[in-house]
DNA sequence: TAGATTGTTAATCGATTAACAATC
DNA sequence: TAGATTGTTAATCGATTAACAATC
């Protein structure tokens, strides 16, 4: 991989494109053009061909694109094929829902962990991992070599959490707290803020009824 | 509200705005310059400036703009000052954190009720709320003018259940589930794609270490 | 009034789409 | 070979930033 920087408007549109070609190759399909994936995806044909070749050529003229190498070449350029250690830290109903989603291990993602302040919560089992309290956090990341954390704690909390796991060296955080974490660019953020997308679709609602 | 069609990137803005707003409101801030509140939020003033003109003129030369003012005209355009009925369909862990996770009272949204095919889960009560078979969705939303679906249901089941919500004349689905919808442009949708949002996460952890 | 700051037009930048020569 | 389809350059479109006259 170069250094020339790809656009966030493109990365943002790999896990799609990852996504219909494990679907195609769980069907079965072998090979497919730029034209006809973007009948599938309603994308332009030349959109697509721009994102690939970004991260080089991966197709043939006058065959297209072969469906299993092209999945496992953006599965690489995403990540995929390295395992990631994740904890989740606060073990209310959306961590334990995400703890018990994971389907991301499937993906290389490996729940290992799972902390919260409430000591009433402490030892709790949670897909066979109990709650620890908070004290733990900072030895077992290093022990257990922890890349992401995952935030699922209020926003009063989520800052200082944060700066703490920037002091543990974590490399990445999943931001599930409403709120803007201004972390060193090393650490990588990606933020969910659920009420954000909620209020959008509240304006298309809107926009829909007055037009 | 005008018709000239807002672009979804100036809307994907306005939730930021909004909660910007209210910490200021809360915190007793009065009235705000665009270039103060564009080093608050790290963006540039003429984008603040071009973002709320989109709406018309909220502020006032030599003055800025009245942050109580401001944030009750944002509430308004993105529709929170309408109340929106949901149910959530699927009560797995992530639809009964969504459940519970219900913040999103406070800004209009009613949790009204919560189905699942699985009949182990019957009757089951969640946030006073006891979940109910698919059977019930068609009479349910229209007794309950219903306007709001949210899909915490496995992809498999998503697609038919969309159609389902359709021919219900729900107005909007909240999809968590992790397939592509296609449903008429009258249906507002919004997608939660949390795996892509890994991915995503992956991606930029990847880059990091390679550069 | 003078200073501050908006609303808005113009300039720039970046992303998307179109076109086509290269080539399988 | 002829047809298909990529990789890539050029053209277009839209979004962001800069500039400044209007005005509080």
């Amino acid at each position: 991989m170069l250094d020339k920087e790809i656009s966030q408007a493109v990365i943002g549109r790999l896990p799609r494109y990852f996504r219909y070609l494990g679907e195609l190759k769980d069907n079965g399909i072998e090979r497919i053009s730029s034209k006809d994936l973007s009948i599938l995806m309603k994308v332009t044909a030349s959109q697509i061909r721009q994102d690939f070749n970004n991260f080089g050529g991966f197709g043939q003229q006058g065959y297209g694109y072969n469906v299993e190498y092209l999945h496992n070449e953006i599965g690489g350029i995403l990540g995929l094929h390295q395992k990631h250690h994740l904890i989740i830290i606060g073990a209310g109903n959306l961590g334990q829902a995400i703890a018990n989603y994971m389907n991301f291990e499937r993906r290389g993602f490996i729940f290992k962990g799972i902390f919260d302040s409430n000591p009433e919560l402490h030892g709790k089992s949670i897909r066979e991992m109990q709650v620890q309290p908070m004290e733990n956090l900072a030895s077992f990341i290093q022990e257990q070599q922890i890349d992401i954390a995952v935030l699922t704690i209020p926003k009063s909390a989520a800052i200082s959490v944060a700066e703490k796991l920037v002091q543990c060296n974590i490399k990445a955080i999943w931001n599930f707290a409403h709120v803007d974490l201004n972390l060193p660019n090393s650490i990588q953020v990606e933020n969910v803020h659920l009420s954000d997308s909620l209020m959008k679709l509240s304006y298309n609602i809107n926009r829909a009824e007055n037009t």
